[in-house]
Parts: structure tokens; sequence; C-alpha cells
DNA sequence: TTTTAATTTTAGATTTGTCTAAATTTTATT
DNA sequence: AATAAAATTTAGACAAATCTAAAATTAAAA
């Protein structure tokens, strides 16, 4: 349960790239991290090691849930310091990250929630992002249209915003209901139609009108 | 001027140790640390490599000006930080030191001073220890009796007691007057006599009378 | 003052995290 | 589909911090 201050580094890395991308590639990380692929590689297969993520050689990676739990920890640390950073010390929002980058690391739990007491228990840092709760929830999974959702991530449909017999029957016929996970694999720039990717199915496509109105939020 | 964890932790660990015992051993280090001697002797290497000690081998070994400074700056973060997890957080006094390890060794100036200010320049820790200020000093320099003081810890005189004639006159012959820094190097239980030693000088003999009434107080 | 004991240091290994350069696999292009 | 390019992984090396076991030095005891 704890992790080094590099491997915290990757897990939450990872977890930042898979929130945008869906799935992760070694260049990507080794980009966002400031270092060389091959390094990368190597703390790859130490994660897959201790079952913090799924990976298979040459075919991209993910955090399982394990993973994700401890990533969440390391940014709920990382926001809640910057928050005391600024809303305490009076340092400007700007010239916090370094310094949260370091007590992000510090392993204490029971120091974590002292101090999200002590602010107030905080939803979001000083740029807005927002901060997850003890359980690693973040508040704030706030839902946007389908039409919006970059590619590749994965996402659980929330709300149907036109709720009229057609549109349903039309979702119906193409097995998508609440509480569906599902990801955008391509755009056509055309018509602005989607294809739209369900695990174990083959692909389905929607228009730009169907699309609008099914609106997800983030998966798990 | 930055230094890894583990080495802020050894020239801590050698600050105290010569504080109390003027020069330290390597045996007396590692169980400090908990750690082995060889492993001491390697970082006593490193230390000595970059002019943080006085270190010859199988001599023992002791801080130099550069190292007292960098220990002094450990000791002030791990004592501030102590302060707000007591004092801000509502830990107890006595669970906070495995935390304050780990917040000590957070690199940034600024943010000591910051937390100070913060916190309102407290002066003691919440076990009673001094907090160094910016600048590294210990404003309580508490002075005590030449009797009371540890063997080989160097001090500088600061008063005397009893200001009789004789008293004074004693001391005037053995060349002893506010300012001189002196160690102790012997104690004699049968008459509780002292052996002091002045830099350049030979040994002074003191009686336990004498000792009682010159108040000392830490060298630099 | 020799011998024994304790302390300290060296020699050589190990772990973690990183790197470069070369090899492998996948993807893209002609 | 064959080849070139890009991405990824392996192989081998290195630095930091630590360890064990053996050697060297100093201190203590007979």
């Amino acid at each position: 349960m704890k992790f080094s201050a590099s491997k915290e580094n990757h897990l939450k890395a990872i977890f930042h790239l898979q929130h945008e991308q869906g799935i992760v590639t070694t260049n990507a990380l080794a980009a966002a991290l400031q270092t060389r692929p091959a390094s990368v590689t190597d703390m790859l297969k130490k994660l897959k090691e201790q079952k913090l993520l799924i990976y298979e050689r040459y075919k991209g990676f993910r955090l399982n849930n394990e993973g994700k739990k401890a990533a969440i920890q390391v940014i709920r640390k990382h926001r809640l310091w910057e928050y005391f950073l600024v809303k305490k010390l009076q340092f400007g929002w700007d010239e916090v990250h370094e310094i949260a980058e370091e007590l992000e690391h510090i392993s204490s739990k029971k120091l974590v929630d002292r101090l999200d007491a002590f602010l107030g228990f905080p939803d979001t840092d000083p740029h807005g992002d927002p901060i997850p709760d003890s359980q690693g929830r973040f508040l704030q999974r706030r839902q946007i249209s389908l039409s919006e959702l970059p590619l590749n991530k994965v996402v659980q449909v929330s709300a149907i915003a036109s709720q009229t017999t057609e549109m349903l029957e039309l979702l119906q016929h193409k097995n998508i209901r609440l509480g569906t996970r599902l990801e955008v694999r391509k755009k056509f720039p055309f018509d602005n139609s989607l294809e739209v990717k369900i695990r174990n199915r083959p692909p389905v496509t929607l228009s730009a009108q169907v699309a609008k109105n099914v609106l997800v939020k983030d998966d798990e």
C-alpha cells in the first residue's frame, strides 16, 4: 500500500493520460514524465508485477482498479497541499506545483485526512481541478455530451437529454442505456457522426443529433 | 545546498551526537540511525567529499561549519512541521515525530519560511526543543552551570553566578573570562572537580565550587 | 608488552531507478 | 505485400544507498 515516489509519479501520470486517451503508450508516458521510453518500460514491469496495471508488451497499458485507487490518493495529496500552500501560506497559484510535487509523496494517510479537515474539505484546488475525497471519489464528475468527448476515453452513459420516444427507441435498438460503458473510436468531420465502441460488441455509428443528446460521465 | 534525505538524516544525527559528545564515533552514529557501521563509513566519505565534516579514518568525526548549517536547517524544518502538526492539525505531541521525519526533507526554503510565518514564528516545538530561526540561530541558548556540562562539549562562558572578588580573581588568574571557549575533559568523582581545556592552552583544574558558578552556553 | 577484544574500514554484492545503444515488434508507406 | 519508419523492449551499464563478511586499526587486558 506504500509506493516509492517514482512509482507514485508514474501512477499519477498514467492516470491522467488514460483519462484523456483511454489507453496509454510508452512514448506518451515518457514525455509526460520527462524520462526515456526504456525507463518507462522498466517501471511498467514493476507496476504490472504489483498488479497495478494491465499491460502486455508492445500493446499499451492502463491502470486497473488498484492502480487507479493508488493514483487518486496521490492526486488527492497533491491538490490538498496546493490548496494549503495558496490559502494558508499565501503562495501564488502558479508557484505551488513544484512544492506539491514533493509534498504529495508524504505517506501518512492520517496526515492527509487531517489536512483535509483543517482546510474545510475543499472540493477544488487552486487551479480548479477537483479534489478526491478520503474514499477516492471525485465529487464533481460532471456530465458532458457524447459529442464533446475526446477519442478513446471510456465513459458511462449518465443521462439522455432529449427523452423523445424516437430517441429512446433508437438507443434501445442500438442497445445503449443508462450505465452503458462506451468510448468514441472515430469522429467523421463530414457530418459529425461518431463511431462508438462498446465492450464485446461491434462498433456502432451515431449521428451528431443523437450524440449531442447522450450525456456521459467518467467511468468508475 | 540540496542534500538527499539520507544525507540530511546523517547530518542531523551527527549534529545531535556532537552536541552531547563533542566528537562522534561510527558505532554511535550507526546506532542512532539504526543502520550498520559499514554504511556509516560509506556515507562519511561522501560527506567529507562535500566538505561538510572533519573526518580522518579511525579517528572519529564532527561537522564543520557548513555541515552544522545544513543540519540546523533540517532541524528547523523538523521542528516547525511538528509544531504545525500539533497546533494546526490536532495531532498529539507523541505521534508527530515519524511524519515530521518525512516532511523535514521537503526542500523549498521558501516553504519553510512561509510556514514559520504562518505559525507565528514559534521558538519551541511541542517537545520543548528550540526552533532555529531562518538564519539558523537558536533563540534560546539557555545557559547551564559548568558542573552540569557533559564531557567534551565545547561551550562559551556566558555569565558568572557569584561575582565575588575572590571568584573573579581566581578566574582572572586562570585566564577565563566571558566569551572564553572551553570544554570539560575530565570529571573527578572524588571531589567533583573538573579538568577544563581551552584551545591552545594546557588543561586547567577547577573545583566543584568554582564550576558551579561558571555559567556557559552553546558555542556558535 | 603481548595478546585479546572492540571498533572501524574495505571489498564485494544487492536493490532501485535510471540511462544508452541495439534489437524487436508494430505501423505506415510506397 | 514489401520495405521504411516509428514505437517499444531488451541488454548491459551506472549511481546512490545499503548490506555482509573479512581485513585493518586502535584500545583494553592479562
